[in-house]
DNA sequence: GCCAACGTTGGC
DNA sequence: GCCAACGTTGGC
């Protein structure tokens, strides 16, 4: 089992919205380092921080969980869509999503610089300068040190 | 809303 | 295949 972290701007997608839904597909993701991670190594059951960024402050949130491997992003073949990309194709995709499901929620927020800020989180990718890949592979360890710092305990 | 950092595109 | 121009991300 892997662990990884996963960004959305609350504006477009939060972790409200997740709950409320209980499971969802993590579409438009259109970078190939954060694809090839989805579609390559992401597997059921995986555990997920949610990241919300591009709001103040940023940092982690919550819990969610991988219930769905890879398949085709529709929303690549609808013109109508912002994520529309007519390089993708039915019979040659280019890019995928996975479904994510809610799992909990932090009682308090993990900020980003609390995360930079923590001896015990040198070198996690999220707090690297100009680190925007959005979604990221993360250590056992980090996960679970971000969980109990979130207010959860497994 | 600014803008630095970074990924992608495309001319050559 | 180099690299300048361009577009996007995302912290602040």
């Amino acid at each position: 089992m892997a662990y990884w972290l996963m960004k959305t701007e609350p504006s477009a997608y939060s972790l409200d919205d997740l709950e409320r839904e209980g499971v969802t597909h993590w579409e438009g993701v259109r970078n190939y380092q954060a694809r090839n991670f989805m579609r390559d190594d992401m597997k059921v059951g995986d555990a997920v921080l949610v990241y919300h960024s591009n709001i103040n402050p940023a940092g982690i949130v919550g819990l969610g969980r991988i219930v769905r491997e890879a398949y085709p992003d529709h929303f690549a073949w609808n013109r109508e869509s912002k994520y529309f990309d007519e390089r993708s194709t039915p019979a040659k995709p280019l890019w995928f999503m996975v479904d994510v499901a809610f799992v909990a929620r932090f009682s308090k927020m993990v900020t980003l610089q609390q995360i930079k800020e923590d001896p015990a989180l040198v070198g996690i990718m999220v707090a690297k300068r100009g680190s925007r890949l959005s979604i990221q592979p993360m250590e056992e360890a980090h996960f679970r040190y971000i969980s109990k710092l979130g207010g959860l305990s497994e």
